[in-house]
DNA sequence: GGTTGCCCTAGAGCATGGTCTAGGGTTTAT
DNA sequence: ATAAACCCTAGACCATGCTCTAGGGCAACC
């Protein structure tokens, strides 16, 4: 049993498009093609493209990907070279993890302070402590253009 | 003391043309200008930049970027706006990093496979079956292109 | 055998987020 | 008063990752 692109598109919600665009990208080198050159995706295919899905979505570039689906058709010979890749991306994604959790802190203080009772206040005297500096610093007030 | 946009690039690790960027795409909307019509950062501006930063690793869209800071810009009235904004982004943020991580298992899964005493046999045997189950098909053999 | 619905490729177009160039003014030091 | 080192804008250009169009073939049904 084989697949279309079309049923290929409707089980991994990625589009027709973006499978074409992976194919020409050299991100499909597994899939064959029947004999009117239509591509024939096995279930072998589906797992592939599951494990290009999850690279993909866990921010790695076309182009690793394609060198990892390029070592994948090289056979198990390429395990060292697969897995150093796949290393790098791991680390990367989780380094990447911490900063934007580091990053949300930040935007997790802002909620609270939004969220204190005397966020009002609060928020008007950094206003006015900022328009205060711009004034002494002999600088137009760019909070007095829309108010 | 105010700051050049130099001093302003070597502080934040932005590049001059980034901050000239965002201030084109309206997210600096509190830069004064000096009388030469140079941009002149306060240190208030600093802090605001600093929030733009969190906000942009997070990966929130400059358009969300931009319509934060013009509530920052109204001053104390838009507090409610801007939780709203902000806790919509939180929670996309998070429900991005549970994505990942997720997404991030199957990698894992590839790892400790590569990383099994057994990793070259069972390799081989995955790719035997693929190979036998496009044969099955009537398909082409991807695999012995480049082999 | 014609219509419908799917498949193909090549290549154009688009959204996002920068990055850089050209042309020109300012400030500082010599 | 001129060179060096900044600053400015407008707009071109670029990389990434799609998304769509044009033009054409194949397959199944009526």
């Amino acid at each position: 049993m084989t697949y279309t692109i079309k049923q290929v598109a409707e089980k991994t919600h990625l589009s027709i498009y973006t499978l074409r665009f992976y194919d020409k990208q050299g991100l499909l080198p597994f899939v064959s093609r029947d004999q009117s050159g239509y591509r024939a995706f096995t279930d072998g295919d589906l797992l592939l493209l599951h494990t290009l899905s999850c690279l993909k979505d866990t921010g790695m570039k076309i182009s690793d990907i394609r060198q990892y689906m390029t070592l994948v058709m090289q056979g198990p010979s390429s395990i060292p070279q697969r897995q150093q890749l796949l290393r790098t991306h791991r680390d990367a994604v989780l380094a990447q993890q911490r900063a934007i959790a580091r990053n949300l802190q930040e935007v997790d203080r802002k909620l609270s302070l939004y969220d204190s009772p005397m966020a009002t206040d609060l928020v008007g005297l950094e206003l006015a402590a900022a328009r205060k500096e711009k004034t002494a610093n002999g600088l137009p007030d760019p909070f007095s253009k829309l108010r």
